[in-house]
DNA sequence: ATACATTGTATCGAAATATGATACAATGAA
DNA sequence: TTCATTGTATCATATTTCGATACAATGTAT
């Protein structure tokens, strides 16, 4: 459905995406900004934006800056994800599991859920050496440059494995970020016959990713649990006999009922 | 600002806010709604329920599923908090040494952000035996009830101390959660001699927690470094000995400068 | 199997609400 | 100081939301 379509739609209240908009446009780089900033980037003229920032600042879900005049998300985002995680039944089943495992391991422990052609991290257990980036829950990762994202697809179909491979948007976070679809179908490949996938420097430099997938109920796979080590303490050999089992036993142990 | 005042502002979105209170039906008891069960909560009407839940669901914010047409908090809750962890500055200076705490200590360790009369946990490391609420972002708890929220409010000038104590809420999660604003008053007072805060049984039983505040560059207190471990295993003197000095060293070592 | 209550979906005229142009104020840079 | 930029306030207009209503689908009790 385009723009224009909503427009016609009676059921679609446009001020509310709108507002929402407004929201989405604090990421990374925008830690927080003012009113024409936000114009600019949710493409609202400068009455819509100053309305729907009081809207969102009254409400509690934007903090102002009083000296600057900068909006900066609130708190409330954060209890968001408290209702989402709660009432997912994934996380549920899997958190005292991936706490386990974190204990066991003494690695940094994630599960990821996939979202579009994206993968979001729903859980993290974090250890010494990692990266900021990689503690916070919510962050998205394109799934094709992930060794979680790929453990999930390489459980597709196979037709529907290859569709997404062809057309997924690919990202760069170090010079060894693998841009090469190609390769990707290979490591995809490799992953549906390991039921593990492998990765290395593709988020960072001298990170190791190993992930398996969760499957749902009804077969496909829902989400990856993923484990992070630096390459200068592990190779690919000791990594595939003292994490691979235990991470697998822990993703076939999350494999969430029909409710 | 009233309800009533807010109809006549023209600088207030209604349609948005109302969109937003769709987004808060959702918490602990009620992991997803059904549209009837969304207009009673939200006090909207029929119609209007219809083409907000309609207008989130088109935009992703909610899923739905299609057998039982119920809504469920989507990713983007997830993904929402990410941007607020990103973007405050606490979170990023703090979570390094939180990581390193539990380390050390091999206990779970917490921060948590005051907001209103609750405080609102922002980073969690989990270990063994942690309770699964407790391993979740985002969660709101009243502040009196935890000895983080007591640190933090232990921190502040004396009338404010006080006016807090007597007209914040109250909850009981335990049989031993305390109730009474003068025992309270005592354990904020002592806080403050201590620096640091003590609380047991209070959400859960059997749990002991140590919380110390972080004060921020105006010399208020924003957050607080929080570690629960078990009454099993630690005696409050043993608590004192044995993670308190680290605790505080943590937290003070987190002061956020002005920007 | 049938009737009934409940919940979800679709439609539409009326009116309240959001719109966005504009003017003004405050900030900060030159 | 002047000028550019960003934020704030106001208002007539019409676009949007409103909410009553009718209809469809679901599930429950008889």
């Amino acid at each position: 459905m385009t723009m224009a379509d909503r427009k016609q739609d009676t059921l679609f209240v446009n001020s509310l995406a709108k507002g929402l908009r407004l929201l989405e446009a604090f990421d990374e780089e925008h830690q927080s900004l003012g009113l024409s900033e936000l114009a600019k980037r949710t493409g609202l003229d400068k009455s819509a934006t100053q309305r729907f920032a009081n809207t969102l600042y009254q409400t509690g879900y934007l903090m102002k800056d009083e000296a600057t005049r900068r909006f900066r998300p609130s708190h409330k985002f954060a209890e968001m994800a408290y209702a989402y995680l709660w009432s997912d039944p994934v996380v549920q089943l899997a958190m005292p599991k991936l706490i386990e495992l974190s204990g066991r391991l003494g690695e940094t422990i994630n599960m990821a859920e996939l979202s579009g052609s994206d993968i979001v991290y729903v859980a993290r257990i974090p250890c010494q050496r990692t990266t900021f980036a990689a503690t916070l829950v919510g962050r998205r990762v394109p799934a094709l440059n992930t060794s979680g994202g790929r453990a999930i697809l390489a459980m597709l179909p196979e037709a529907e494995r290859r569709a997404c491979i062809e057309n997924w948007p690919l990202a760069r976070f170090t010079p060894e970020t693998t841009q090469d679809r190609d390769k990707i179908a290979e490591l995809v490949e490799e992953a549906a016959h390991l039921g593990y996938s492998f990765s290395r420097n593709e988020l960072i430099l001298k990170e190791i990713g190993v992930a398996a997938p969760i499957i749902g109920a009804d077969g496909r796979p829902v989400a990856a649990v993923h484990c992070s080590v630096s390459a200068y303490h592990w190779t690919r050999e000791k990594v595939e006999k003292d994490i691979v089992p235990f991470l697998l036993d822990t993703a076939n142990s999350i494999t969430p009922s029909l409710r």
